[in-house]
DNA sequence: TGTACATCAGTGAACGCGCGTTCACTGATGTAC
DNA sequence: TGTACATCAGTGAACGCGCGTTCACTGATGTAC
């Protein structure tokens, strides 16, 4: 995949070779993805750098002028491209329409909601797989990133909650809220996932029945 | 841990030595402990033979008197560790009285459903980790061990749905009911790590929130 | 524009190290008589 | 019960191998004049 972008390059421009910049910024970019790669196949603990450099079609040591080590490429890897998935999951939060949601339209809101939450996870298989794998890990920067944002998208969550409770002049603990969250963030990636994994097609209908948990469960 | 076993093996029974079968076993058992250990610390492909060894206590060769190699220790771990897990969630289930959540007692008798999983879950903490987290990936012996449990479960939460709504006289395609127990199982989990992590403690409260969400889903 | 030099991304070769694996050996348990 | 031999779990030593890491080198890009 790498590749054919490089050859399209120069095929657009050759007369004009690629700056030192953009080579360097090339290969960086071939190690990210083939590190993406192998922790999508494997698990980010599963790959070396050795693998890594091969995957990405360059020698060894090239790894060496672009990461320190391996953690120092995970880190990369999670400041690069998780960080994708959170700013996606971010601005679906954005448009959630609260307002809509404790007024006249609660149902169309809530589905709104989730339909871009779950579009944003089904256009990038490989970061959302690794994020949920990832985070359940105990060690590793990539771990701690993604669990970094988990607990980012938690607190909107619960601060959306609160919001949605004020709205409606509704008492609930913090303690209740964040419950809540973590259910609905779990079973939001879990049809995700399932719909990755084949076992049900029918988008519409995976945000139905999020929608049906949701809505009932905030009543 | 085990060594105070061991130890205390030894101090009942000075005069008798443990026989060969005995101590093979304590030392398969402490492998396969150390295994975990190291496996809920940083994932089923974190650990290295000469590592389990060495946490296990034992020399390095020792491992293979044991294990062809570490994969064949990672399928013993699924079948000897992982099984109990599974088997508790199953009596967990076979404690469902779906009569009961069909007719009279609705609430109380999901509320004991919920209330033996979490309590499975949370009474091998270190499993119910090790469970979650080798699941999503791709290859491994304990991944695709842990995997056949997970489809295990879901089949099992469909068959108990059919059931119900055949109770209830409601129609409902099987790919929604697949929907339902992903959800299901996604959140009962996500709510048992939230207490693990130390997110929230009442275990009533988080029932409460499982069967409310659980309950409204399903009307 | 052209030339001479500086910079630097990427590399092949080399190294030490820990892991996986094998093997002969030990010493305790098991067994035949 | 006692003795002599057989078995076998566990081990220290040794080996090859791939990984991480370093380094001098190359050749292309960048720059000063």
């Amino acid at each position: 995949m790498t590749d054919v972008t490089n050859a399209r390059i120069g095929e657009v421009m050759p007369g004009k070779p690629l700056s030192r910049e953009e080579t360097k910024a090339i290969t960086r970019r071939r190690l990210i993805e083939a590190a993406l790669k192998l922790a999508d196949a494997g698990g980010g603990r599963s790959f070396t750098a050795s693998e890594v450099a091969r995957e990405a079609g360059v020698a060894q040591p090239t790894f060496y002028v672009h990461f320190r080590d391996r953690d120092d490429l995970l880190k990369a890897l999670g400041e690069s491209q998780i960080d994708e998935l959170r700013q996606e999951l971010a601005r679906a939060r954005a448009a959630i329409d609260l307002e809509a949601m404790a007024g006249g339209h609660p149902d169309e809101a809530l589905r709104e909601a989730f339909r871009l939450s779950v579009t944003a996870m089904l256009e990038h298989p490989m970061l959302f797989r690794v994020y949920v794998r990832e985070r359940t890990h105990s060690d590793s920067p990539l771990a701690r990133h993604c669990r970094g944002i988990a607990d980012a998208l938690r607190e909107d969550l619960v601060t959306d909650l609160r919001t949605l409770d004020e709205h409606l002049s509704r008492d609930r603990s913090d303690a209740e809220r964040t419950m809540l969250a973590d259910a609905i963030g779990a079973f939001t990636e879990a049809l995700g996932l399932g719909h990755l994994d084949g076992r049900y097609d029918d988008l519409e209908e995976i945000i139905d029945v999020l929608a049906r948990f949701t809505r009932s469960a905030l009543a």
